[in-house]
DNA sequence: ATGCTCGGTCAACACGTGTAGAGTGAACCT
DNA sequence: AGGTTCACTCTACACGTGTTGACCGAGCAT
């Protein structure tokens, strides 16, 4: 086989079973002996790939916000957008693993921690923030976020038995007249 | 000095080091020696008093929840007495230092998961879904525990830079009416 | 064909961890 | 006052971890 994809191949290997382990156990309890055997590879070759643990996690873990998107909405359609997106990310088996990834160790990881805050939760704010508009808009993007945050942990992470097993639909019935509440769009129209 | 009472002071400072470090670093990343140098002793008196890490993390953790105010307010009070709720706890040093140390660890320690569903957020719920009644109060009942959390872990604990510095007031007065297009108290009028 | 590159393995180190057991000296009981 | 209890310390073990450097053999260029 050409070296090129075999590398391409085994370094896919490896970064899939982190996200996996990652997501499931957390940074800490995930040891690189462990990704390595469920790669298939001894764990020195994850090492010279990825160089170390730390790098590993950082390659391993992503949540990608599609800003643009968020960017275009009216503030009619903000809630209903943030919903979609929530949904969107952890329904596609790519994306969910590796936002599990991030999302798992953020509030025991201080690197996780900080990309979320600084990469993924800032940048919406702002965005929120300005199509929202008024002097509250930071707080209420903020607390838009945290909303939508907490829904995620709870049905994805945590596993509440209700959220995890409630249907899309009859979740979004019911949280985006809440996330609506908190844009409060009406708030200054005559 | 008595014997009981040095004893239950040695005890104390144990438990408020433990509390302080796995709320801060969580379960993994605090280590007994670490706790037991804080409480100014040694590392084997915290095995003999505490039997384990295990024990003693669950002795740390705790997050009370007063299931009976909840369960005696109205339709119309739900919001207003879960949103003040969350913060009387997160106020009181005490139980917030008890919180930290299980909320911290939600996600990545499956005791301190599992304590969290199924002895804060479970009945909670249930105690939730009976005043809100109809066939989905169950479902409203876990989307208003989950933006509670999501709003108490992004301020508290990922320290989100806006909702962190925040004042209480401004952020219930933003949160309430969000929770109360959750339990969408007028579903059931005429 | 030959010499180099490089994906991959093996064995080992250094370290921090949770935990166990023997020991000590002051507080307690009688 | 003397024997016992008990809070407390010291030392050490066993283990899993991240990480390293030497080594091997198939793919590549010449």
């Amino acid at each position: 086989m050409a070296r090129a994809e075999r590398r391409r191949r085994t370094e896919e290997a490896i970064l899939a079973a982190a996200r996996r382990q990652f997501g499931e156990a957390g940074y800490e309890r995930t040891s690189i002996r462990a990704v390595a055997a469920e790669a298939g590879i001894d764990p020195a070759l994850v090492m010279q790939l990825f160089g170390n643990k730390e790098s590993l996690y950082s390659a391993a873990a992503a949540l990608g916000v599609e800003l643009d998107v968020l960017k275009a909405a009216t503030v009619d359609e903000l809630a209903a957008t943030a919903a979609a997106h929530l949904f969107a990310v952890f329904e596609d088996p790519g994306d969910r693993a590796g936002a599990e990834a991030l999302l798992r160790s953020c509030l025991t990881h201080p690197a996780a921690g900080a990309a979320l805050r600084d990469q993924v939760m800032a940048p919406t704010q702002a965005a929120v923030a300005e199509t929202i508009g008024g002097d509250d808009g930071d707080l209420r993007a903020a607390v838009l976020n945290a909303c939508t945050l907490g829904v995620t942990i709870a049905r994805y992470l945590l596993r509440d038995p209700v959220l995890a097993a409630a249907d899309r639909a009859a979740l979004e019935a019911i949280l985006q007249p809440a996330l609506d509440a908190v844009i409060d769009p009406g708030r200054a129209a005559p």
